[in-house]
DNA sequence: CTTGGAATGTCAACAACACTGACATATTAT
DNA sequence: ATAATATGTCAGTGTTGTTGACATTCCAAG
């Protein structure tokens, strides 16, 4: 009951996890990403926007140019349900809609004025509760978070990931 | 553009953090949870169910004999909620409701061989991708991760995280 | 130039899951 | 007796996801 071995190697640098280890694991990714979401949810919740209006907010910001297409593969939606919410923001002037040049089928979305301002009072209280964290903990254990987190990802979501901080500036 | 300080602290142990750092971390959040609840989703599909009922699942099978409002305060949603949840997992036989002997007006929620089956279904599903990203990581990673995480909690959230350890047996 | 396919937008219907508000019932506490 | 607690239920609403079908626009290959 109460075998207290909280990280463990065996000789050959192996992990033993037990089912309690993984558990508690579990539930820390559950009751995180619920503080994760609180505080930009209350500033959406205001404006009658949901988590989807910043998600896409979130990844238009973060690529300014991007197409449909892109953001629906990041998003990891249907073009329905990303339609629905991008109408919204266009129609409440914080997306920009501009018709490709090369390729007139697609549409290069970007943040208006308004929309970078959401974007950024969004951030900043995702952001403010993650700072706190990452100072709480260390330096490195915010690089363990990373790396566990990234171990975590479909793979093919991972690229994704890694692909954001190049950008693709149309 | 390529200031390469990824984890970096000044002469009192201060983190520095970069709103880049702070924006991967948070996309990091992003992509990783829905790895985290990939696996379990499409066994929960296959017999039409949801990510609440998993949570529900999740929780009664981590505290046997709790009560509706310590699964309400935990899982952080309405009683209408979670009744209709719980009301799917009783008639389909996975939950039992027990009417308690102390104050009779508490129902007591445990699994029944059919819920624990299920439970561990998809626990397994779940685990096992945590298991292999923990060994990807390695184990300094894992307490970091774990440290992280709870430090983004929010404090009412933490406790109910904590106090599910001891668990409590009714 | 015609045709196929890709990119996009839109309509309708539906389901899961959350919410609020109101109300009923049984039970315990004061 | 009365108030408060724990639970269940009904009705309505909103966000976000899904499928399926269909139209439009445009690029590219024949």
């Amino acid at each position: 009951m109460a075998q207290g071995q909280s990280r463990s190697e065996n000789t050959r640098g192996m992990l033993f996890l037990t089912d309690e280890q993984l558990r508690k694991g579990i539930e820390a990714m559950f009751f995180a990403y619920r503080g994760f979401t609180a505080d930009p949810d209350r500033i959406l919740t205001e404006k009658s926007y949901g988590r989807a209006h910043h998600r896409a907010l979130h990844f238009i910001h973060r690529s300014p140019g991007t197409t449909v297409n892109k953001l629906l593969a990041t998003l990891g939606v249907t073009k329905q349900s990303l339609n629905r919410v991008l109408r919204t923001l266009i129609e409440d002037g914080l997306v920009l809609n501009k018709i490709g040049t090369r390729d007139k089928r697609q549409r290069h979305l970007s943040l208006t004025e308004a929309g970078i301002d959401l974007e950024r009072a969004l951030s900043d209280a995702q952001s403010d509760r993650m700072r706190a964290a990452y100072r709480q903990a260390g330096a490195d254990a915010v690089h363990g978070f990373c790396t566990v987190l990234e171990a975590m990802m479909d793979p093919e979501l991972k690229e994704h990931y890694e692909n954001l901080t190049g950008g693709e500036h149309i």
